[in-house]
RNA sequence: GGGAGCAUAGCUCAGCUGGUUCAGAGCAUCUGCCUUACAAGCAGAGGGUCACAGGUUCGAACCCUGUUGUUCCCACCA
């Protein structure tokens, strides 16, 4: 035994199996007879690098690969990466910038030449990352979003929902991303809530005529607390009304063009057919009234900038309102501004607030709290802005979506995400789907020199679009231009089920028709609506089937005081950091410890630890069973019955793990597997057949006992291979001589087969004893090496086949049956059983009246609240028969225990 | 502002149709043990008014109502 370590280490474990599964072809899946059982992996972004909330989920999903491979099914794990154009491009833009190359400088073409070598060489690290974890991918089949089949089958959807006329092109308040220099989805910004300062600034209030002439001249203004003054055009005017508003971004007043009130609103009742003047610009805009507006809040009256806000755009298009475009696309004042022009808005919102403080324009400030959206991409502060987009119509395309949620066709788990994934659904907006970026498909629109354009695949066939929609056609095909947008990245990711199986350049095809729709999807619950109900939208349209059955939503990695891993906080452990120090096997096992579905992780290194120690446990157990020598000895009663009782228990608990399965409890799936092989296995079955030490050696065990026990040892390997693959491997190599090829990845998972119960109640009561012996040896301070007697009193219901085992596992001398109660014995009650257990020092008495009249008290309560139930008329009456029935033996067994603890309280008087 | 979820031992969570063993598990804690598989271990023990207040029921951790706390999602109140 000394050349097998004390210690499990995985560190050459790990990669010499990694690559003789893969060597073996055992990840790979080719369609064949048996039933498929298929996950494609949520493409993590091609660029980026592992991090816990990688590590939950696609362990989770090794675990239910593994299994289902176990289970007989061909199993088929599609990896693969995803563009992902905001982030990778925002990457590429840095790295380019550091180089001292501007993107501004160079032309597409050479951008997307920079980008693709950043994708070769750094692209794929995250999947090289997921193979340490064990995970079983096919990797034959990788996949990335941006490849030409996945980007021919996205510009082919464009033009195919183009044609049916879900796909337009609009002006619209969209959500610009000033740094990433891009429109994004309603979905893409996050609102967080900040500490702003409310702004409260008054605007002269002058009459039409006045207003006609500031349009036409320059004019000077002053403020004060009784009024105001104007020259215009060299005359003097002077009022003392303004209107008042209060806003959050002041610098957006350089775009107003209107402020609205409340019809109702009696302040401003007089109001109508007044002009406000903008400070500053000195332009004078119309009063306008709508119920829109809410009359207590600020001062009841609003700025309207309709270019920058979507509330304001839509009372500028009730009202008739000019939009004036204050920003430039990087955040900048733009030169319609008319002040601060190319200062970032963040920096003139500071100076506007003094300048009109010294006007005289700005009366009060307020701290306030209000929501901001910021880009999820770059966390950049949104600003909306009117832009020129392309838009998927939701209404009618998101039906089938919704419909299969809720008819159980897709399984979400859990359940509760049902009701977010409902709300979402009926309340789905358009969706923006264009992106002002360069790395992604970009969009397949032709626009001729007078800005008309068609949606082709192609320059030549955009070219014969035109000759046959436009009667006026004249240029020529390299006059084409195409749309310089590219698309959201989602709407590449939403076709993945089935653009990885070539479901779009070649449908029908055996590999579409074998693995879709797919079985389970593992991913957070943060992409819900941006990924996971678009795939259900596309499958519905494009295949007019569901893309997978079972969505498992996993929760968010989080750190022991709760809060969110990132890097900012660097809170986040590296996870291959952690497989170095604890095993690919104990991570595994730590994550998925503690994480049910949908709930958040929070993760804390003592978990990876315990499943580090689980890892080391079963490795012990295994250096126990190499150690020891078989012989031709009969098999003792007490390894026959001990050999049975954990067969009984295995199947027993095999049962409750595959419903675990079933149900998707992963935790509890695991946590079971984990008390079956330290409690059941080690603690008690090993104990129970463990061979004695004679001179030093262990002593031989009898080859039936030993068979069986490697048997077993089999049996657990497989249960726990799913969530240790490593170990587990290696263990059952070293635990039989195997034939070539043979493994325990690919060895079929245990068959159940009921278990006898009596047997196993009967090894409840033999531990329990066991354990009330243990205590008082503890209490009493008896060593367990000093040998006891035992007696139990005579029972023919009292199951003996355990009796060899007590005596061995209790260190007794003598272990019988008995009519009378021995001298100088403690009682001790397992269910109805009575024990007896001598001891040689005198008895506590006293503390031994105490114990029992504590135990006859209880008794005794119960058996009252057992009596009050049966004495209920309604309870007799309303009660299931066999709850009846059930209440009636508690009856019966609670006097018989009383009565029985009363005659041991008398005899120890 | 709207909606949803959650609240059970120090921590993370089970508790599946209300009905023995319904108050549980793992970890942590405490007490013994270096017992020849494992101190990354063994054996044993102590922890809870099931958030609070009502209600339904013969019977409630579980069903209903309200309160409080908390988390998440959605939303165009400056």
């Amino acid at each position: 035994m000394s050349e097998i370590p004390k210690t499990y280490d995985p560190t050459l474990i790990e990669d010499k199996w990694y690559s003789y599964w893969i060597k073996s072809g055992f990840f790979k899946s080719v369609p064949d007879q048996r039933e498929p059982y298929t996950i494609v992996i949520p493409p993590p972004n091609v660029t980026g690098v592992l991090h816990m909330g990688h590590m939950l989920n696609n362990t989770i999903q090794d675990v239910l690969i593994r299994r289902a491979r176990m289970l007989g099914k061909n199993a088929c794990w599609v990896p693969g990466t995803d563009h992902a154009s905001i982030a990778t491009e925002a990457k590429v833009v840095a790295m380019l910038k550091e180089k001292g190359i501007n993107k501004k400088d160079i032309s597409r073409q050479e951008f997307l030449k920079y980008a693709w070598e950043w994708k070769e060489k750094y692209g794929g690290i995250i999947l090289e990352q997921l193979k340490k974890l064990g995970a079983s991918c096919d990797w034959d089949r990788t996949r990335f979003t941006m490849e030409d089949d996945l980007s021919d089958a996205v510009i082919s959807v464009f033009i195919d929902l183009h044609k049916k006329g879900h796909i337009y092109r609009g002006v619209r308040m969209v959500n610009w991303d000033p740094l990433g220099k891009t429109a994004l989805s309603d979905e893409e910004v996050i609102h967080k809530e900040v500490n702003s300062r409310l702004i409260y600034v008054r605007y002269p209030l002058v009459d039409a005529s006045v207003a006609e002439l500031l349009k036409a001249n320059k004019s000077q203004w002053q403020i004060n607390e009784s009024g105001w003054t104007a020259e215009v055009d060299g005359k003097k005017y002077s009022g003392k009304d303004f209107i008042s508003i209060a806003t959050v971004r002041p610098e957006t007043i350089l775009g107003d063009t209107g402020v609205c009130v409340h019809p109702d609103d009696q302040r401003y009742k007089s109001f109508k057919g007044k002009f406000a003047v903008i400070p500053m610009v000195n332009r004078p805009v119309p009063i306008v009234f709508d119920d829109y507006i809410e009359m207590e809040f600020g001062t009841g009256a609003l700025k309207v900038t309709p270019a920058h806000d979507i509330n304001d755009y839509n009372l500028g298009i009730k009202h008739g309102l000019e939009v004036i475009d204050t920003l430039n696309d990087d955040g900048t004042m733009s030169p319609s501004a008319g002040f601060y022009i190319g200062e970032d808005r963040f920096v003139v919102r500071k100076k506007i607030i003094k300048d009109l403080e010294a006007s005289g324009n700005v009366f009060k400030i307020e701290d306030y709290k209000n929501k901001v959206g910021y880009s999820e991409r770059t966390d950049a502060v949104i600003e909306p802005r009117l832009s020129m987009q392309w838009f998927l119509k939701m209404d009618t395309i998101s039906k089938p979506a919704l419909d299969n949620v809720l008819n159980g066709n897709i399984k979400i788990i859990p359940e509760k995400f049902i009701n977010t994934y409902k709300h979402w659904m009926e309340n789905v907006h358009d969706w923006c789907i264009s992106r002002q970026l360069w790395w992604g498909q970009q969009i397949p629109a032709w626009y001729d020199p007078k800005g008309r354009f068609v949606v082709a695949k192609t320059s030549p066939e955009a070219f014969v679009l035109f000759k046959m929609q436009f009667s006026d056609f004249n240029f020529s095909e390299n006059q084409l231009k195409q749309d310089e947008d590219v698309l959201d990245t989602w709407f590449s990711s939403w076709l993945w089920p089935i653009s990885v199986f070539d479901g779009f350049k070649d449908p029908g095809n055996k590999d579409i028709k074998y693995y879709y729709p797919t079985n389970d999807l593992v991913t957070a619950p943060e992409i819900l609506f941006f990924w996971v109900a678009r795939m259900v939208l596309a499958g519905y349209e494009y295949m007019q089937e569901k893309p997978f059955t079972n969505v498992y939503l996993t929760g968010i990695v989080r750190d022991k005081q709760g809060r969110k891993m990132s890097k900012s906080l660097g809170n986040s452990p590296d996870p291959l950091d952690l497989i170095t120090k604890y095993s690919a096997d104990g991570v595994r096992v730590g994550m998925l410890l503690a994480s049910p579905a949908g709930n958040d992780l929070l993760f804390d290194e003592s978990l990876c630890e315990q499943g580090r120690n689980f890892a080391n446990k079963i490795w012990n157990a295994f250096r126990l069973i190499k150690g020891w020598t078989a012989n031709d000895q009969k098999q003792s009663n007490s390894d026959k019955i001990s050999i049975e009782w954990f067969r009984a228990r295995f199947n027993e608990q095999l049962d409750i793990i595959n419903d675990h399965y079933l149900k998707y409890r992963m935790s509890d799936a695991l946590m079971a597997s984990y008390k079956l092989i330290w409690d059941d296995f080690c603690s008690w079955y090993l104990e129970m057949i463990k061979p004695e030490f004679i001179d030093g050696n262990a002593a031989p065990v009898c080859k039936e006992t030993l068979e069986a026990t490697i048997n077993f040892f089999e049996e657990i390997l497989k249960v726990i291979h799913p969530w240790m693959p490593f170990i587990s491997e290696e263990l059952w190599h070293l635990l039989k001589e195997r034939k070539a090829g043979e493994c325990l990845i690919v060895t079929p998972w245990p068959v159940y087969s009921s278990p006898d119960k009596k047997l196993l109640s009967g090894f409840e009561i033999a531990s329990e004893i066991v354990q009330q012996i243990r205590n008082i040896r503890q209490q009493k301070n008896i060593s367990p090496r000093d040998p006891l007697q035992l007696f139990v009193k005579k029972d023919s219901a009292f199951d003996s086949r355990f009796n060899d085992t007590i005596v061995r596992l209790s260190n007794l001398s003598r272990f019988e049956n008995t009519e009378e109660k021995p001298a100088n014995a403690l009682s001790l009650l397992v269910k109805q059983f009575e024990f007896y257990l001598p001891l040689t020092g005198a008895i506590d008495i006293e503390a031994e009246k105490d114990r029992l009249g504590k135990e006859l008290e209880y008794n005794k309560g119960f058996l009252k609240s057992v009596q009050a139930k049966l004495a209920n008329e309604r309870f007799v009456s309303n009660a299931k028969p066999e709850i009846f029935e059930n209440e009636k033996k508690k009856q019966a067994d609670a006097e018989a225990k009383i009565k029985s603890i009363e005659q041991q309280i008398a005899s120890l008087n």
